[in-house]
DNA sequence: ATACGGTTTTGATCCATATCAAAAGGAATA
DNA sequence: TATTCCTTTTGATATGGATCAAAACCGTAT
């Protein structure tokens, strides 16, 4: 079995790393947090997959998928951060996910692309034809596994998100962003509560958050004021959050009666 | 190649037909319209994939998938229409989509069910206790790569609906909605409109289409009659709407500027 | 340090939709 | 036909969050 280390940019760059969030495990060789299939497959498997992908650069602010084009690719993020949206005529934009390192991109499509994605940051990722992956399927049938799993998780997800954007109100929306997030980021574990004063980077712009959760960046900015008046967050700086008291937190995210 | 109807209820009471949608074709045996892997499976494989079944009926109103239990189960409709749906303790509700004769249902969930389902009336279908279905992988492989294409049409649709919660109208929503009930209904092709004057039936109470929509039955409504006000749709009963000009109303989903 | 441009926060007001209330419609039963 | 019960529509009012406006903040350049 070859470790993702052995893949890793030190030989290679941008290895693969098929999987929609990292693991909760860090790399026994470079300590970093990677995931995927470096679990299931073999390293020829591995190499036969790495040569069905191309390595893509992007700078920050790169659309590199467009709602309603012919979906050419399937994506693999190795660096950097996504935000993955939808967008009406007027300007309007709804972001339906944020993909980092590991995640796996472009589910979302039929004939064509549901969404469009955009770099936050800089990000290097593998990009790979519908085609080519569709036949590497035949050679690799855990793959295929591997991607409904994958998917399936993207579908719960998808469900809390539409719970919370037609249900919630502005306050239990931000309450559960910040518990999802804290999961995302393995402050603690799925389903689990962060522990009191856990502290949280928020790589986010307030305008990415509103766009998140079908808010105004004023609203977003004060039901966050709301939390820290209320002792439940701290905000020592825009980009970090610390959740003093998760329990309020989540009493608040799932409208406890 | 076994055809469905072969495997139909004239010979074989609830016969396995996954598929996530109908397809737009009439079978040629029987004239009602089928989908699903009939296409893909020899008849010894639809053969092996129904002994892994369970035949159900269900009394309308019976919620056989609860969320948050442990997931046990994949089911796939033959009869009956189903609402999907997660809830508030409060009481707040959240329909995350409808299924119908031919949809496959199961994929949101990780070890726990992410959604409760309700049958809202008369429902038969097919349950695979989810070990059983990933033991009948290893044989038919080509199970995974439909499940894989369900999930991923899953996504596009509730991709879809995020931005409809999150940054639509009321009118804009109740727009957005008949023509994709339309769609649904194969009135039209996916991604074409209806013709003018196309009537559709609309088996939904308005608190269903308001849980739905993430509005309320008095604001489903007024959004109704006010585009019947204006000659884009009729309602000739509570269940009927005819869709009189479906480009207007497709402007108004689409928020055209 | 100061000035500048962008983002975030806070404040004041408005409005789309929710809430509350009542009337109208429709199906089932007497 | 009248009665009851439930759903839907319509009307009146309230309100959460949007919008408009300005101040505070923050990083960068001068």
């Amino acid at each position: 079995m070859a470790t993702l280390h052995e893949l890793s940019e030190f030989r290679r760059p941008l290895p693969i790393n098929l999987a929609n969030r990292p693991t909760a495990s860090n790399c026994d060789d470079c300590g970093a947090r990677h995931s995927g299939l470096c679990n299931v497959l073999s390293e020829d498997e591995l190499e036969f997959l790495t040569r069905a992908a191309q390595r893509v650069s992007l700078a920050p602010g790169t659309v590199f998928v467009e709602e309603g084009e012919k979906a050419a690719y399937f994506y693999n993020i190795n660096q950097g951060n996504v935000r993955l949206f939808k967008s009406l005529p007027d300007g309007r934009r709804q972001i339906t996910g944020f993909a980092g390192p590991g995640y796996f991109l472009g589910l979302a499509a039929g004939d064509n692309n549901a969404f469009s994605a955009e770099a936050m940051d800089g990000v290097k990722l593998c990009r790979f034809s519908r085609p080519t992956l569709l036949a590497v399927f035949e050679e690799l049938p855990v793959l295929e596994r591997k991607l409904l799993n994958v998917a399936m998780h993207e579908l719960v997800l998808a469900q809390q998100q539409m719970l919370l954007l037609g249900r919630k109100t502005a306050i239990e929306r931000i309450a559960s962003f910040l518990l999802s997030w804290a999961e995302r980021l393995e402050i603690c574990p799925a389903g689990r509560l962060p522990a009191p004063n856990a502290v949280m980077k928020l790589p986010l712009s307030r305008t990415d958050l509103a766009d998140y959760l079908g808010l105004t960046i004023e609203t977003v900015s004060r039901s966050l004021s709301q939390l820290k008046r209320d002792g439940i967050i701290d905000i020592p700086n825009i980009h970090e959050i610390i959740l003093i008291r998760p329990r309020a937190l989540s009493e608040i995210a799932e409208a406890a009666i």
